[in-house]
Parts: C-alpha cells; structure tokens; sequence
DNA sequence: CAGTGGTCTAGACCACCTC
DNA sequence: AGGTGGTCTAGACCACTGG
C-alpha cells in the first residue's frame, strides 16, 4: 500500500513544531507574548521570513495572535473574545449577551465503549461526568452533558467550578492547564426527552439541537466530548461555509 | 463617529482586487489556469512575491487552487470534491456516497418584504422559488426551498433543470455564470410539517434540521436564500471549529 | 528538459505601539 | 527613539509536472 506521509518537510514546519512544542512545555503562557520574530530566527538559526511564515500558520489555527508594534501572542480562553469561539449559538435579533454557565452535578465513572473510544483512553479508566446549564439573559438556553478523562482533569469538583467566573474552557486552561485547540461537532434535530424538557422549561418532545462535540488540544488528542441540547426557538446556530 | 476604514492598503491586496475582477469580467472560466506568477507579476508591475500573497490568500478563501508544477486554477463547482463544500451532512457511518437531486417545482414570485431584504433587491422584483428533495442512497433527507433573484437566474425552468446531471451550483456556474463564494447558515430543530413530514416519509411534528443559508457571490452580493429541511436521523451536519 | 509553484534568504522600508 | 510586526523586493534553489 502506498503511505500519504509527506516525503519532504519544508524548514518552517519544523520551526513551527518546535515553536508548538515550547508552547506545550509552559515555556510561553497563555496571554503572554512570545520573542520577536528576529529572537526566534536567531534561536533558531534561520531567516526571519522563515519564522514569519511558521507564526502565520499558527495565527490562522488561532493558537498564536499577532499584534502590529506590540508582538505576537500566546491565545488565552481568558480573552473575551474567544467565549464565541466554540460556542456558535446566537439571539435571533443579534444581541450580543454573554451567557452565565450554571453547573448542575459532577460525579466520576469509568469510562464505557463510547467514551472510552472518543476519548481515545482504555475501557474502564476514570472519568469526570458534567451537567451545566447555560442561561442567556437568566433563560435557560443549552444543558451539557459533558465527559472529560479523569487524568486529564485529575481533583474537579463542583464547589470549585461552581466558584469560577467565566468560560468552562477558561477554568480548564487556567486549573488544568488544558487548552482546547479546535473541535468537531456533529449536529442533529431530536425531540426533548423530560430531563432536557424539565431544564430548559419547555414540554416534552420540543424539538433541540443536539450538538455533539470532541474537542482537541495539542497533538490531535481528545480531551473533552460533551452533548449539549440547544433551545432554538429564540437562538440559532451560526456558521460560515468558505 | 470613526471610521473603521483601513488607513492603507497594501499593494498586494490592490493585486489581489485587480486577480478578482479579471476573474468576476470571465478573462480566466472555472476550471481552467490563470497566467503563472511570473507573467502576473510582470502584467502588475509588481515583484513575484506579492502576486504570491495575493494568490495565497485567494485560495485560502477557495476562489483559485494551487497545484505545484501545474499552475494556479480557478475552483469550479464541477469538481466532485467541491460537492460537499456547501453541504455539511454526512452518513452517521461515515459512507461517502454522492446524493442525488430531484428538482420538485419551480415557479415565479415577486419578492417579499424579508426576501427582499435578504437577497438586497426592492420588494416586488420577480424572484424565482425553487423546490427539490435531495436523495441519499434513493432516500428523501433533505426537502429545499430556494429563492433566487429572477433577475439573475433569468430563464431558469424545471426542465432544464431536471436534465442536469451534478450538483445545482454546477448548474448555476455554467449556466447562468453566477459562482457561488461563501455562504452563512443558521441551524435550528423544527417539527416536520405536513409537506416536510409526507417529502422525507416521516410523521408530522418529527424534529428536522432547519438550514437557512444566504449563498454570495463575488462583492459579498447575496445571490440565493434557501432553507433547507434536513432529516437527521441516519446523517448529521458535521461541522469543524478551529 | 523547461515550466510551474514552493521554500529560503537577506535586506530595505513602512505602519504601529510604547516610552 | 527604538522596538514590534507588516510589506516589498531580488535572487537562488528545491519539488513536482509533463512533454
């Protein structure tokens, strides 16, 4: 069989999987700066275009932000801007308003077929299951349920979570030091089952979105896979096709 | 107030505007290459290495693909892999099977109050109202309501329509020149009306994928509105963050 | 082989931010 | 003024395609 590897790496990719790699390290945290383009050629014995170009792809994946005469930053979920990131579900009439995360319970299991696969981890290893609710403007819109590797998440609790101001994925980068890179969703209509109804104050049967997701951090590895049910009689779900 | 103009343009996105009109005036036809980047950068008076810029970012927004050692083309909706640029639905088990379209009826209106708004045309210009039911495997899953300004579709009937064999984009492309660029969806659940409901052969009130999508052309003109009904229980919308 | 895009370099200058 | 990223140039060489 014929393998699909690439049978040349050009140079900046290899700084830019040098640069991924001082990043995974902690060398550089989140919201800080990294050197300046001519600091990373010189430590890196190669041109400044060659750096540039490296910084250019990790800008486009929104891992690095570059910031004319300031210097080129390390993205934090801290950064208001990216609450929307992952999160595609807008008011119908546009209004922009930051929804408030209400967690519900958090208990360990292990990890069955399913999670066990998506996750990438062996049957049977610990787990951390999450229910949370999102509220627009006090509304119930979204209920998660939400799987995360017990490693990975080693010592969460609900009085902690519940304590913390912000996004779920900036609670993760800043206790667990977890940054969620990019994602895959997979989305469907399916009918309000009476937990879902119950939560998001509507009868049995409405029709949801069921929005699942596996989200990834640094080396294509999964660490969250979570289902949310989104109301969509108010909201809907955005997206841009290129 | 301030302006959020940009306070300058760099000259290659001057390059890029001038690659674009050539491309919009139908100099260099879907499918086929435009000049090398030697001969552009000759043509504009410009370096190689800005005409390089300007190419790099049209096909990072899918109008030209690159092909090393072959040349630079422009991206034509009859390239099969361009079929599911637009459609994100794809079989739960993964299967890659090409669907089938099956024009329903087609006929002309004027235009309301809110396709008028959405197609940026004055309310009573004659627009055209497309239905069709697009097929997986001889299945009915997605039911599509579409409406196009009759000032560019002019001409546009159901038999012509039912005699293309390939995708409506294709369609679109060859005969009446309008080249579908991007577009913006908003996903909601819905419960199956009685049309929807008889179309995919399930019950009235069953939970559907609504798709409304507002397709653009070149200039960010908005050239098709449409809303799909998608059944999702055997295929998902599969959608990527990053 | 010649022609295409892809990479890499070195250097100059511009736009923007901060002190 | 001095630093950052952003643009532009010119030239060399590499990888891939097709005759």
């Amino acid at each position: 069989m014929a393998s699909n590897a690439p049978s040349f790496s050009p140079l900046y990719r290899q700084i830019k999987s040098l640069i991924v790699q001082a990043l995974e390290s902690g060398e550089w945290r989140p919201g800080e700066a990294i050197p300046s383009e001519q600091e990373l050629a010189a430590r890196f014995g190669v041109s400044q275009g060659t750096v540039r170009k490296a910084v250019d792809e990790l800008a486009a994946e929104n891992v690095l932000e570059r910031k004319q005469g300031k210097g080129t930053f390390v993205v934090s979920h801290h950064d208001p801007r990216q609450f929307f990131r992952f999160l595609r579900l807008v008011p119908d009439d546009g209004s922009l308003t930051q929804p408030q995360s209400v967690p519900l319970d958090c208990w360990r299991a292990k990890a069955g077929q399913e999670a066990a696969r998506v996750l990438q981890i062996p049957v049977g290893d610990p787990i951390i299951i999450l229910r949370r609710v999102l509220k627009f403007s006090g509304k119930p819109v979204v209920l998660d349920e939400i799987y995360l590797p017990g490693e990975v998440f080693e010592g969460l609790t609900l009085d902690t979570l519940k304590e913390w101001k912000g996004s779920l994925y900036s609670f993760f980068e800043t206790r667990f030091g977890v940054r969620m890179l990019r994602a895959e969703e997979r989305i469907r209509a399916v009918a309000a089952d009476r937990m879902a109804a119950e939560t998001l104050g509507v009868k049995e049967g409405t029709p949801l979105l069921s929005v699942e997701r596996v989200t990834y951090t640094y080396n294509d590895r999964p660490v969250e896979w979570r289902r949310g049910r989104y109301l969509t009689t108010q909201y809907h779900y955005h997206n841009e096709l290129t």
